[in-house]
DNA sequence: TTGACTTATATGTCTAGACATATAATCGTA
DNA sequence: TACGATTATATGTCTAGACATATAAGTCAA
């Protein structure tokens, strides 16, 4: 059984390359520390220029699952558990995947010279004005999380005269912000009288809090806390494979 | 202003054509939907070969920063807020990373053939027998996490002899398993009687769970919950950028 | 207007070389 | 033995081409 004459040569070779290493890594076969065979090997195995053969070895770095020492060779990387991917949908998205009915309900919207409070929370030192919203999310009219948001208007001015009665404002700022980039904190609360009565949940029950802080090229953009009624909502986060 | 002859060149070329791109699309220069220049328009521009334009171009791609369509060009991706990278340390790298001291404490360890539920657990068919271990982690002598955690034997034989009583069953599996995939969900309950006990809070208080799943090419490892005082603890993903 | 066919073109992959550079290994010397 | 200089080598980057392939766009006929 050759490698280069396979019949069924549909994936490109540098594919089949990065395929069969990362197999034999996955199986074990090759454990972490391991010395993969260098690259002027596997050109020869496989018949390929070097290139070829970089090209495959050089993705397989760039997801960490080998790392490339000069003049020593290419080995298996350790596991890293410390790193998953989370995906954090978009509400309507997350609540629709669920095959549920989506509502949202905007419960104050208030546009305001930034308080201390805000500017710690926006991590900015001097903002002009804010717009802080608060508004709920409902799947199937059964309440699924409230959002309490801050949007620093000196770097989105548009917000200010946005209308976020019908649209929730992470949609909007999806579609009116062109990229950013954004830090999640996770944490557990109970709820408190307020909470609870948004929610519908006894006070007392957990929520799940994620809190999420956007900025674009050091500019800030916005800070929100998501709170979900912690028994019926879940956080997935796979690591390694997407 | 040329843009080739520069006189810090301390990065590659690829590297800085890469930086160059993502920094405008970084500052919204270049927005979502944009189409970026051709790879000859960038190959003139930056006095290069079309491989080296193309390098840099495909790790943009692979970041999805961008994306690349036969005949049309290469365009500027939205932004995709439901992706995040997780940070789930090690135990004793998260504690001593604080600059507290770890401690570690075995509750429990119990050789048994798989019931159902361990099975469900497991998520497998049929398992032989099981290891199920409850522990403690403790930064400077008070309880930060305790552990609660079940190994399959018939996939990973030597824990049935491994001595826990010293060793985390996390750092163990690390050092004993090659490589392998997981599955996290993080969820929120409250604290009942003996979690309130081992993590000597009140009942009743917010703990945040970490549910995590590994496997080996199809293969189950292990499953391990997590639990965290909800009001202390703090799990932080960071999106794009890593 | 619609559908089928053709063409142009940007990306995808690959080659057979090249020189640069970090560093493991070796060798020589104090 | 320990240290410093030298050498060998695997990876890192790059070139100037090539052909493959998907597909946007144009062409023409029904």
């Amino acid at each position: 059984m050759s490698l280069a004459t396979d019949a069924a040569d549909k994936p490109t070779l540098y594919k089949r390359i990065r395929a069969d290493v990362e197999k034999r890594i996955l199986t074990g076969e090759w454990p972490p520390g391991y010395r993969i065979p260098f690259e002027h090997e596997l050109v020869t195995r496989y018949g390929c220029s070097r290139m070829t053969v970089n090209k495959a070895l050089s993705e397989l770095a760039q997801a960490d699952l080998i790392e490339r020492r000069r003049r020593a060779g290419s080995f298996v990387r350790r596991p890293q558990h410390q790193s998953a991917v989370l995906k954090i949908a978009d509400m309507r998205a997350e609540i629709t995947a669920l095959g549920r009915g989506y509502g949202y309900e905007l419960i104050s919207r208030k546009l305001r010279a930034a308080t201390a409070a805000d500017r710690e929370r926006l991590g900015v030192k001097k903002a002009g004005k804010v717009v802080a919203i608060s508004c709920r999310h409902s799947a199937d009219n059964v309440p699924f999380a409230v959002e309490d948001r801050l949007i620093d208007l000196s770097s989105v001015p548009d917000a200010a005269t946005a209308d976020f009665s019908r649209e929730p404002p992470g949609s909007w700022l999806l579609h009116h912000v062109p990229w950013t980039e954004a830090e999640h904190t996770i944490s557990a609360i109970v709820a408190d009288d307020r909470t609870a009565e948004a929610l519908d949940i006894a006070v007392g029950a957990p929520c799940l809090v994620i809190d999420r802080y956007t900025w674009r090229s050091a500019r800030t953009i916005t800070a929100v806390r998501l709170l979900y009624p912690g028994d019926s909502h879940r956080l997935v986060a796979r690591f390694k494979g997407g």
